[in-house]
DNA sequence: CTAAGGACCTGTCGGC
DNA sequence: TGCCGACAGGTCCTTA
């Protein structure tokens, strides 16, 4: 479920809730996640303060005194912050309660999801192997253009994978490679380095957009009768197959791509 | 090394 | 109304 623009939305709403308190207890109730969940993770965080929350990807990361606690939200997760004594939802798997008084929940349905203590400065294989942020100048034209030369893989599989660039999930591929007018089958080898820049100019903006909607629902952060608060933005190819292009008006297709479902305009991309 | 496809899960929706 | 298959915003792992 969540893209990059939630990640980080959930980011800076759970910030105010949770940093410089203490955390009173940690409750698993569900541990079989994408990954088992460590009772470990419970033993070490109880009685600590986070101390800080920052992001790599879509990896959120919960620092305390003594390492890390790594949350990924899968397609289904979401975070909550609840009081403490609010019944627990169906598929709330793990909770942090914050100075006897609140709860961070993390929810997810499908348990895609995964949460990690990692100790002391140690890092994660799952983190150490990912791409640029794509909202910083490393991510560059010139960047995608170097790394895609000899590449023989559609596009859209290539801006959506993990080692070229993090963040770009199939609803903002969809829509950035609308944007850029770029057809999402086309070779990553065989596009043109202005084509590729319009591509990474696009991928900003469309991330760009979201966050700031984002930032928009914030105060809807804090709820708890169990929607995740996430947003959508108005979407110009994602879902719409079969409706009206609003660049030229001819039917919006959809087909699958690397097993995913993929939307685009046969006359505006190419 | 790269690329493609399966795998992991539950919930929802459309069609019959 | 009930059942069944298709599909869902992620990404890792296995295989070729």
């Amino acid at each position: 479920m969540p893209e990059l623009p939630e990640v980080e939305t959930t980011r800076r709403g759970v910030i105010p809730h949770v940093v410089g308190k203490t955390i009173s207890a940690v409750l698993i109730h569900e541990p079989r996640l994408r990954w088992p969940v460590s009772p470990e993770l419970a033993q070490v965080v109880t009685g600590q303060s986070f101390t800080e929350v920052t992001r790599r990807g879509k990896y959120l990361l919960f620092g305390t005194g003594t390492g890390r606690v790594m949350i990924h939200l899968g397609m289904s997760g979401s975070l909550r912050i609840v009081p403490s004594q609010s019944n627990l939802l169906k598929h709330d798997h793990v909770e942090f309660i914050i100075d006897n008084d609140i709860a961070l929940r993390f929810h997810d349905p499908r348990r895609f999801g995964s949460v990690f203590w990692l100790q002391g400065k140690a890092s994660h294989d799952l983190i150490d192997t990912l791409g640029p942020e794509p909202l910083t100048t490393e991510f560059s034209g010139n960047y995608l253009f170097n790394l895609s030369r000899g590449r023989r893989t559609a596009i859209k599989n290539f801006i959506m994978n993990s080692k070229v660039v993090v963040g770009v999930g199939n609803i903002y591929a969809n829509e950035a490679l609308f944007m850029s007018g770029i057809n999402p089958s086309r070779l990553a080898s065989n596009i043109s380095k202005i084509r590729l820049s319009r591509l990474v100019d696009s991928i900003k903006d469309v991330l760009d957009k979201a966050l700031e909607a984002g930032g928009t629902t914030l105060r809807d952060f804090v709820r708890e009768d169990g929607s995740p608060g996430y947003f959508k933005l108005e979407l110009k190819v994602y879902g719409r197959a079969g409706k009206p292009c609003f660049g030229c008006g001819n039917i919006l297709k959809q087909f699958r791509l690397g097993n995913r479902s993929t939307f685009f305009c046969s006359h505006c991309q190419h």
